[in-house]
DNA sequence: GAAAAATTTGACTTTTACGTCAAAGTCAAT
DNA sequence: ATTGACTTTGACGTAAAAGTCAAATTTTTC
C-alpha cells in the first residue's frame, strides 16, 4: 500500500502544528516527498518525527537532534571521526544519566508531596 | 559559623553566571540577604539554587520551579487546593515517567552507536 | 586611603522553537 | 466552475532564559 500521510494527519496524531513540521523540514530534520508543492509523508518520515519528538522531550536542541539523525544516515568511516563520535556519545550518556537521576529524585519528591496532601486531607475532612 | 557565600563563589561552583542568579532573584526564586546592596547567600540559598538547577536540567520552566518552591514554602490548607495540587502532582509524575522512558530508550541507542563504532574501528584499524 | 577587584543596576540584545498572520495556490466534491 | 477545506510560502512576532555592556557603587587589599 505504501500509504501517504498528510501533514494534518500527523499534526493531529502527535499534537503538534503544521508550523512545527515545516520548521523541522526547514531545519533539515525531515524531507517529505512532494506532489506538486504538497508534502507527502511516508511511514519512514512518521517514524523520524517520533524520534525527533522524543529528542525534544528529553531536551535536545534541534542542532543535537539533527546531529543524531546525521550519524544514523551516514556513520563516519574514518578512525578519528569514530573516536570523536564515541567521545560525544560518552558525554551524552553522562548528561542523560544525570538527567535520569534528577528525574528520579524529583519523582521521589512528588511522592512526598502526595503523601503530605493525603495526610492533610485526612486531618481536615474525614471524607476522602 | 553560618557562612556567607558570595555570588561569584556560587557561580563558580555551579557553572552559572551572576546574571543567572540575579535573574532567579528577579523571578522570585531566591531571596538572598543584603548587606547594603551586596547579596549574601546562605547555605539555605545554596541548597535552593541546587534544586533550581535540578529543575532546570529536567526541563522545568521558571514558572514551574517557582510553583514547586511555593508549595514547599506554604503548602495549601484547603481541601480543594489540596486536591488540585494532587492532580498537578499526578500530571507531573506522568510527564517525568515519560521523560525517563525517553531517556532510557536513548541510552540504549547510545549503546548501539558505541558498539557500532567499536566494531567499525576493529574492522579498519587493528589497533584499538 | 587609594587603587584594584568585585558587585549592582538597568537597558538592550540574543537564541531557540516555534506562533501568527496574509496571500496565494491546490484539491475534492458538488 | 465554484465552493470549501487544506496547504504552502514568506514575513514578522513572541516568550523564555539568559547574555552583554556600561556606569555607578562597594568592598577588599595593600
Amino acid at each position: 500500500m505504501n500509504k501517504y500521510y498528510t501533514i494534518t494527519e500527523l499534526t493531529r496524531e502527535f499534537g503538534i502544528s503544521t508550523r512545527t513540521l515545516r520548521f523541522y523540514e526547514d531545519e533539515g530534520l525531515i524531507h517529505p516527498e512532494r506532489r506538486g508543492r504538497t508534502r507527502l509523508f511516508r511511514t519512514a518520515d512518521r517514524r523520524l518525527i517520533m524520534e525527533i519528538l522524543r529528542g525534544r522531550r528529553i531536551g535536545f536542541t534541534i542542532a543535537e537532534i539533527r546531529e543524531i539523525i546525521q550519524v544514523y544516515k551516514d556513520p563516519p568511516g574514518e578512525a578519528g571521526q569514530l573516536r570523536l563520535l564515541m567521545k560525544r556519545v560518552e558525554e551524552k550518556r553522562e548528561e542523560l544519566q544525570q538527567k535520569r537521576k534528577d528525574i528520579e529524585e524529583t519523582l521521589e519528591e512528588l511522592n512526598n508531596v502526595e503523601e503530605a496532601c493525603l495526610t492533610r486531607l485526612a486531618e481536615i475532612g474525614v471524607g476522602t
